[in-house]
DNA sequence: ATAGGGTTAG
C-alpha cells in the first residue's frame, strides 16, 4: 500500500471559504467558480480525513466510511465522463489514494471481512480498473465467506465486461445459489457474442423469472436476427405473470418489426397502452416511428413524431428515415438541414439512403458534407460509401475510404472489410481485395462470399472455385455466387453442375439460384432442365415473383417454346419493363415479327418505359420483317424517349437498311457515327453487298472493316462471298488466300443438345462427334422410313 | 435489458 497524501502542507480550517478549496493542485489554477455540484461530497470528504477525528476503528464506523466512499466513487465514475474536457475530474486525481487508505486502514483492523466493506472495496478497485486488486478483493471475500449473491453478480458482470467469457463462466459455474442477475448477465452476454445455443440451454434451465431476464432474452434474438423466436419468450412471460416494462416493449416491438409481423405488432401496442407503458417514453415513441414506417403507413409514422412533446436525435433520424423510405431524398436532406443536431447516424441513414436509391456520386458527396461536420464515420457508413464506391468504380475514393477506415480502427470490422473486398475487386484490383481477406484475423461467410464474388465478377473463375472449395462453411450465397458466376461468365454448363451440387448439399434454392439457373437454361436451350427449374418454382410457391417470372419467360422464348412463354407472361400478377422487354424480343427473336411489334405498342398504352433493350428488340423484329420505315419510326422515338442509341442501335438500323436493299443510305448513316460502332455494323453492310451485288460499297465496307480489326476473319469470308456474289472469282479466292496467309481461320459454328445431362456438339467439318459414324447410319435409317 | 443506419448473390 501506497502512502497517502491526505494531508496538505497548511491544513485549512472549516469555514464558507474552505468549502470552495481546491481539493488537488491540478484544480489549484481553475477559476474558484465549479460548474457541478459532484465534487462537494468530495471536499467534504477530503476535509474530514484532513481535519476530523482519526478513521474508524470499528466495522460500523469503518461500513459508514467505505460506504461514503463507495458513494464517492460512484460521483468520480459520473465525472469521469466529463474528465476529457476538465481533467481535474478524472479518477485519478484524487480520490484512489482514500481508497488505498481506507483498504489499508480495514486490513489493519480485520476489516476486511466485513460484507459490506468487501463489496465496497471491490466496487472502488472495479471503478479504478485495478483488475488484480479487485480480484484480490474478491478472493478475500470468499475467504471469509463474505461474499453476497451480489459479490458474484458484479465479478461475473466484470468479467463479461472485460470480454472474458470464460472466467465469466467459471465464476458462473461456481456460485453456490445462482441469482437470477446473473443469470441475465450470462445470457445477455453469449447472445451478444452470437452463441445463441449456450443462451438458450441457460434460459431454459433457469428456475428463476425477472423482466431483465426475459427482455434479455428477446433482445438477444433480435440482435441475432431470430425474430420469431423472441415471441415464445415473450408469451411464456406473459403466462408468468411478469408483467413487461418499457425496454420488453421496444424489444418485441423490434422483434415485430424484423419479422414482419405488424398485426402481433398492433396487438403489442395495444397492450401497451393498456399497460399504461409509452405515455412518455421517448424510446418506444422512436421505435413506433419505424414501427410505422416498416409497415408501410409513413403517414402513422409522421403523426407519432408530430405528436412526441420531446424529441432527440433517434426521432429525428427516424423521420429521416421516413422520408427516405418515401424515395423522397431531397425531403430526408431538408430533415436532416431542420434538425436541431445531427450525429454520424443521422448522417449515415441519408448516405445509405442515397447509396441504395443508386445515387452513388451524392453519397460520395454527402461523405464528405459529413466529415466537414464534424461526424466521424463509423461502420455502417465506411460500408455504404465503400459499397458507392464499387459501384462506382472509383479506386481513388474507395482507397482513401479505406485509409480513414484503417485510422478510425474499424478496417478488420467484418461489415468494413466485406465492403473493402468488394470495393477492390469492382476496380479490378484482386490483388489489394486478397490482401485485405488476408489481414483479417477472424473471417465470416460474407468475406469469402465477398472475394469469391470478386474474383468471378474478373472472370477469374479458377480462384473462385479454390476459395470456394477452400471455405470452411458455405451458405446459400455463396452456392448462388458460384452459380451465377459461372452464367456470367458464360459456363453455363458449369452453373448447371453447381446448381445439382447446391441440391446434393441440402441448400434451399431460392429466387436468386432459379433466376440465374433459369438463365443458363435459355442459353443452352435446356428445355427439359427449365422445365424441371419451373416445377421447382411451383412448389417452392414463389410462380407469382416477378423475377421467376421474367426468367421463365424468356428462358422458353430462348428454348423456342413461345406457347409456354407467352402462357407464363400472360398469367403473370405483376410485370416490370423488363418482363415486357423479354417477352417482346423473345417473340422477335423467334420470327414473331408482327406480335413482336404488337405486344410493344401494347407495352407503351400500359404506361410501361421502355428501355434500351427494348428498343434493341423492336428494331430487331423490324429488320427482320424488312420494315423499314417502322424501323426508322422506332429509331426516333427512341431518342424522344431520351434513350441514346448506342451502337446495337446502329447496327440494327444499318442492318435493317442494307437488307432492304438501302445500301447508300446505310453507309451514310454508318459514316455519321462511325467512331462509335463497333465491327459489326460494317460485317453487316458488306453482307448485304454481297446480297445486292454492290461492289463499290462493299470494298469501301471491307477496308473499313480490316483496319478497325486486322483479325476479323468473319469480314475476310463476307468479302470473298461478296466477290463470289458479283461474279468476282478471282478476288474472291485472292481473298480467301489473303485471309489464310494471316493465319486466319473461319470459326466453326456448331450445334449442341443435351443427352442424360451430357452435352454433345455438332461442327460442320472438322471434330466430328465420336459416333458420327453411327449417327448417321441411323439418320439414313430414318430418312428410308420416311420417304417409302 | 433499450430506440435510428450497414456487407456478399440477380
Amino acid at each position: 500500500m501506497r502512502a497517502v497524501r491526505t494531508r496538505r502542507p497548511r491544513p485549512p480550517r472549516p469555514s464558507p471559504e474552505l468549502a470552495k478549496a481546491p481539493i488537488s493542485p491540478t484544480t489549484r489554477s481553475k477559476p474558484e467558480e465549479d460548474p457541478s455540484p459532484l465534487t462537494l461530497p468530495i471536499k467534504a470528504f477530503k476535509l474530514r480525513l484532513a481535519n476530523g477525528p482519526p478513521l474508524a476503528s470499528t466495522a460500523k464506523d469503518f461500513k459508514t466510511y467505505s460506504e461514503t466512499c463507495a458513494s464517492l466513487l460512484r460521483l468520480c465514475r459520473a465525472m469521469s465522463a466529463t474528465s476529457t474536457t476538465m481533467p481535474s475530474y478524472a479518477p485519478s486525481s484524487g480520490c484512489l489514494p482514500l481508497v488505498l487508505s481506507l483498504h489499508a486502514h480495514a486490513f489493519r483492523s480485520g476489516l476486511t471481512a466485513d460484507r459490506s466493506v468487501a463489496s465496497n472495496l471491490l466496487t472502488a478497485y472495479a471503478a479504478f480498473t485495478r483488475a488484480a486488486d479487485r480480484d484480490q478483493a474478491f478472493r478475500d471475500c470468499v475467504a471469509a465467506d463474505a461474499a453476497s449473491s451480489f459479490t458474484y453478480d458484479f465479478m461475473v458482470s466484470e468479467h463479461v465486461k472485460a470480454g472474458d467469457i470464460a472466467s465469466a463462466r467459471r465464476l458462473f459455474y461456481g456460485m453456490p445459489e445462482k441469482s437470477v442477475v446473473s443469470y441475465t448477465t450470462m445470457v445477455d452476454a453469449l447472445m451478444k457474442r452470437g452463441s445463441v445455443r449456450d443462451a438458450v440451454e441457460l434460459y431454459e434451465r433457469c428456475p428463476l423469472h425477472s423482466v431483465a431476464f426475459f427482455t434479455a432474452m428477446i433482445s438477444g434474438f433480435v440482435r441475432n436476427e431470430l425474430h420469431k423466436d423472441a415471441f415464445p419468450v415473450f408469451r411464456k412471460m406473459l403466462t408468468c405473470s411478469v408483467r413487461p416494462n418499457v425496454v420488453t416493449l421496444i424489444c418485441v416491438i423490434k422483434a415485430c418489426v424484423g419479422a414482419g409481423e405488424f398485426d402481433l405488432a398492433m396487438g403489442v401496442v395495444g397492450l401497451a397502452v393498456k399497460c399504461n407503458l409509452f405515455e412518455k417514453s421517448i424510446e418506444v415513441h422512436n421505435s413506433l416511428i419505424t414501427l410505422y414506417l416498416r409497415m408501410g403507413d409513413a403517414a402513422a409514422a409522421h403523426r407519432v413524431f408530430d405528436d412526441m412533446e420531446v424529441r432527440d436525435v433517434v426521432s429525428w433520424t427516424a423521420l429521416l428515415d421516413v422520408y427516405a423510405d418515401l424515395g423522397d431524398l431531397y425531403g430526408a436532406r431538408r430533415v436532416l438541414d431542420a434538425m436541431p443536431a445531427r450525429n454520424e447516424v443521422s448522417w449515415g441513414t441519408l448516405i445509405a439512403r442515397h447509396e441504395q436509391k443508386g445515387d452513388t456520386a451524392e453519397a460520395l458527396k454527402l461523405y464528405s458534407q459529413m466529415l466537414a461536420d464534424g461526424c466521424r464515420p463509423n461502420i455502417s457508413c465506411f460500408s455504404s460509401v465503400l459499397s458507392a464506391c464499387a459501384t462506382l468504380q472509383d479506386l481513388r475514393g474507395g482507397t482513401r475510404i479505406h485509409a480513414n477506415a484503417l485510422k478510425m480502427g474499424s478496417s478488420t470490422n467484418l461489415f468494413v472489410s466485406s465492403s473493402l473486398i468488394d470495393m477492390y475487386c469492382k476496380c479490378k484490383q484482386c490483388t489489394y481485395a486478397q490482401r485485405v481477406f488476408n489481414s483479417l484475423p477472424e473471417k465470416n461467410t460474407v468475406c469469402w462470399n465477398s472475394l469469391i464474388s470478386g474474383y468471378s465478377w474478373n472472370g477469374k473463375m479458377v480462384e473462385a472455385e479454390g476459395l470456394f472449395n477452400k471455405m470452411p462453411a458455405r451458405n446459400s450465397v455463396s452456392w448462388n455466387t458460384m452459380i451465377s458466376g459461372y452464367a456470367e461468365n458464360r459456363r453455363f454448363g458449369d452453373a448447371l453442375n453447381y446448381f445439382y451440387a447446391m441440391l446434393a448439399s441440402g441448400h434451399i434454392p431460392g429466387e436468386i439460384t432459379l433466376s440465374s439457373v433459369l438463365l443458363a437454361c435459355a442459353n443452352l436451350c435446356s428445355l427439359e432442365m427449365g422445365r424441371m427449374v419451373h416445377a421447382e418454382i411451383v412448389k417452392l410457391g414463389i410462380e407469382d415473383n416477378i423475377f421467376m417470372g421474367t426468367a421463365l419467360s424468356d428462358m422458353y422464348a430462348k428454348s423456342g417454346d413461345l406457347d409456354s412463354s407467352r402462357r407464363v407472361f400472360y398469367q403473370m400478377p405483376e410485370k416490370n419493363n423488363i418482363t415486357w422487354t423479354a417477352m417482346v424480343q423473345g417473340l422477335a427473336e423467334n420470327g414473331f415479327a408482327e406480335e413482336s411489334i404488337s405486344l410493344f405498342e401494347d407495352m407503351i398504352e400500359n404506361g410501361i418505359a421502355p428501355n434500351e433493350h427494348t428498343f434493341l428488340a423492336i428494331l430487331f423484329a423490324c429488320s427482320h420483317c424488312g420494315l423499314v420505315e417502322q424501323a426508322i419510326h422506332y429509331f426516333e422515338t427512341m431518342q424522344a424517349h431520351g434513350i441514346p442509341p448506342k451502337s446495337k442501335h446502329y447496327t440494327c438500323m444499318v442492318d435493317v437498311l442494307a437488307r432492304a436493299g438501302c445500301l447508300p443510305e446505310a453507309e451514310e448513316l454508318l459514316m455519321k457515327v462511325s467512331s462509335e460502332l463497333d465491327t459489326s455494323s460494317w460485317s453487316s453492310l458488306l453482307s448485304a453487298c454481297s446480297t445486292y451485288r454492290n461492289k463499290e460499297i462493299g470494298e469501301r465496307a471491307a477496308k473499313k472493316l480490316h483496319e478497325l480489326e486486322k483479325d476479323n476473319t468473319a469480314g475476310y469470308v463476307l468479302l470473298s462471298n461478296m466477290y463470289a456474289s458479283c461474279g468476282k472469282w478471282k478476288d474472291a479466292a485472292e481473298t480467301r488466300i489473303l485471309m489464310q496467309g494471316a493465319s486466319l481461320k473461319k470459326d466453326a459454328g456448331c450445334s449442341w443438345l443435351q443427352l442424360r445431362g451430357q452435352y454433345h456438339a455438332f461442327f460442320s467439318w472438322k471434330e466430328k462427334h465420336p459416333l458420327s459414324l453411327e449417327i448417321y447410319e441411323i439418320l439414313d435409317l430414318l430418312m428410308l422410313e420416311l420417304t417409302t
